[in-house]
DNA sequence: CCCAAAAAGACTATTTATGTCCTGTTTAGT
DNA sequence: ACTAAACAGGACATAAATAGTCTTTTTGGG
């Protein structure tokens, strides 16, 4: 239970990786797929996603690559699991789409939303740049 | 991310049944399962689980069943969700099997700890008399 | 012996995870 | 304009995990 995924294992890897260069020099997906050790075809699914939101800037063409989206310190590690695994749910009842039809006699449902609260706490709280050792 | 399984979720219904029953009452594993609509078969692999480490007491035969192991105060939500879905693990890294070959550059690792303890302590501090509303 | 009930193992189907591959689009440089 | 470099996006492939089902065996009671 509770385990990450090589997806995300990859994506922390990567963009742990993109966050320890200079702010101002952008990133071939090669040479960082290269480095952390994930295959390039995948990391550029994971990348794709980090672009999408945000966490990253890519451009293209020749001379192209990607560079941290802000400031290392600006971005959550919770964020950068979350934009590839989805959100933090540990059960289904904690989405609040009704699904827990025994919600009036569920007494489970308490432990699960604390137990949500806490995870995404401790992963705010650490940024890239802690995990960069900047 | 973090998310319990279907077969987690049904361990705990049925599990929470029979301990809101009186402790001296065998249940028979189908009203478990209807009571908590659950499909027998998976829950009968679910009660052998439990019955292996002693969380529930099998009987079989006529009058057979099912009954708790202990009092539903001494068993706790982390035993019971351990018990069907694994140890609770939010990365490799944390198994110390020497599987985070990049320990010595991996800030994440302490991370993974903090969520893995933080969160087995919260369920560690939630029996079955509580989910039973006892 | 016969029946009721759990134990155990084999089997199946569906979904998720983990990638790969191919084609398109953007951009820099000549 | 042409070409090569580099990311974007979609379709595809394979393996593992999930979510069951089915059948047979073991055990206990009457």
């Amino acid at each position: 239970m509770m385990d990450l995924t090589r997806k995300g294992e990859y994506a922390i890897r990567g963009i742990v990786y993109l966050a320890a260069r200079q702010s101002d020099q952008v990133c071939l997906l090669s040479d960082i797929a290269a480095a952390v050790d994930v295959p390039q075809t995948f990391l550029a699914k994971i990348f794709q996603q980090f672009s999408k939101i945000g966490l990253v800037r890519s451009y293209r063409g020749t001379g192209g690559g990607f560079v941290l989206g802000r400031p290392p310190e600006k971005i959550t590690l919770l964020e950068v699991v979350e934009a590839v695994e989805g959100p933090i749910i540990p059960n289904r009842c904690v989405t609040g789409e009704g699904e827990c039809s025994r919600t009036s006699s569920c007494n489970v449902h308490p432990v699960w939303v604390k137990v949500q609260t806490q995870v995404k706490d401790i992963l705010e709280k650490v940024t890239l740049k802690d995990l960069a050792g900047l």
